[in-house]
DNA sequence: CTAATTCCCTGGAAGC
DNA sequence: TGCTTCCAGGGAATTA
């Protein structure tokens, strides 16, 4: 599924492509996403400004507004000739001239968005938390962030308020790596692991975007899976095989509602 | 305020 | 082979 790492790949594979571009056209085959596709017929006409993320949102920037994509857990974004027989999930589309940049989204957990004042004050981004590879996602933050909740660590990792983009998959290689049990209650892991915690989602991320940009095709790879990432990965997904650093069989349960992997050797 | 639960949706895997 | 069942997941919405 995409997570930040993906959602930046695709963010730097189609800002090139659509960057000073004229929407000329646009097409919404099936506006039931997350939430309806509003109507955006009005963008016809517009050059884009520039295309950034704020978490695992895509927004793409023209002088009246923002359009804010979100792939959620299946979603990918393709450049393709306008002409090209959609496919039957492919739910909408912008089109430059000969070309289209075209969302596929099989499970529909995605949203399309229309933001007309600044995107970062949009109700869904406003009071998310720092992005984790900034200097604003430090020790001490965390550290605060922790010390008032009693949350199992790693749902605190997964909460957008603390941090975004950190989904199950790096979350669960973070801990790993950090030799800190998913379950343990955020306020009793201490500040030097945090400390660890911090730096580990940073390399773990930062790792996967690099490898992004040099193992992949380009960013039209889809498919849903991790993909590139998923033959480093330590212990998501391992359940019952073996830990590679110490031997013992990795172990899963829920956490949150959500399937966390850990190390019984490796992590407390 | 924090925390726990529910819900959206469908492809793919597993079971029969 | 074909059917049914279950699970995965981001994160907002709802409830406690």
């Amino acid at each position: 599924m995409p997570e930040l790492p993906e959602v930046e790949t695709t963010r730097r594979g189609i800002a090139p492509l659509i960057q000073g571009k004229q929407v000329t056209g646009l097409v919404v085959r099936q506006p039931r996403l997350r939430w309806e596709i509003p109507p955006l017929d009005q963008l016809v006409g517009e050059h884009v400004c520039e295309v950034s993320r704020r978490a695992k949102y895509l927004l793409i920037g023209f002088d009246t507004g923002t359009l804010i994509i979100h792939l959620g857990m299946s979603g990918s974004l393709r450049f393709l000739p306008a002409n090209a027989s959609p496919d039957r999930h492919d739910h909408f589309e912008l089109q430059f001239g000969p070309h289209a940049l075209r969302l596929r989204d099989p499970r529909r957990f995605g949203a399309v968005l229309w933001s007309e004042g600044p995107p970062l004050q949009h109700a869904l981004i406003r009071s998310l938390g720092p992005e984790p590879l900034s200097q604003d996602f430090h020790s001490d933050y965390l550290y605060q962030q922790a010390r008032r909740r009693r949350i199992p660590i790693k749902q605190l990792l997964m909460t957008g308020g603390v941090v975004v983009g950190v989904g199950n998959i790096y979350a669960t290689e973070s801990l790993f790596l950090s030799g800190i049990h998913p379950g343990r209650a955020c306020n009793r892991v201490s500040k030097a692991r945090l400390q660890t915690l911090v730096e580990q989602v940073k390399a773990v991320l930062a790792r996967a975007i690099q490898q992004g940009g040099t193992t992949l095709r380009d960013f039209q790879h889809e498919d849903g899976k991790p993909g590139y990432f998923q033959q480093q990965l330590h212990v998501y997904g391992r359940e019952g095989e073996t830990c590679r650093k110490c031997g013992s069989t990795i172990k899963a349960k829920q956490i949150g509602q959500r399937t966390s992997a850990w190390c019984p050797g490796c992590q407390r």
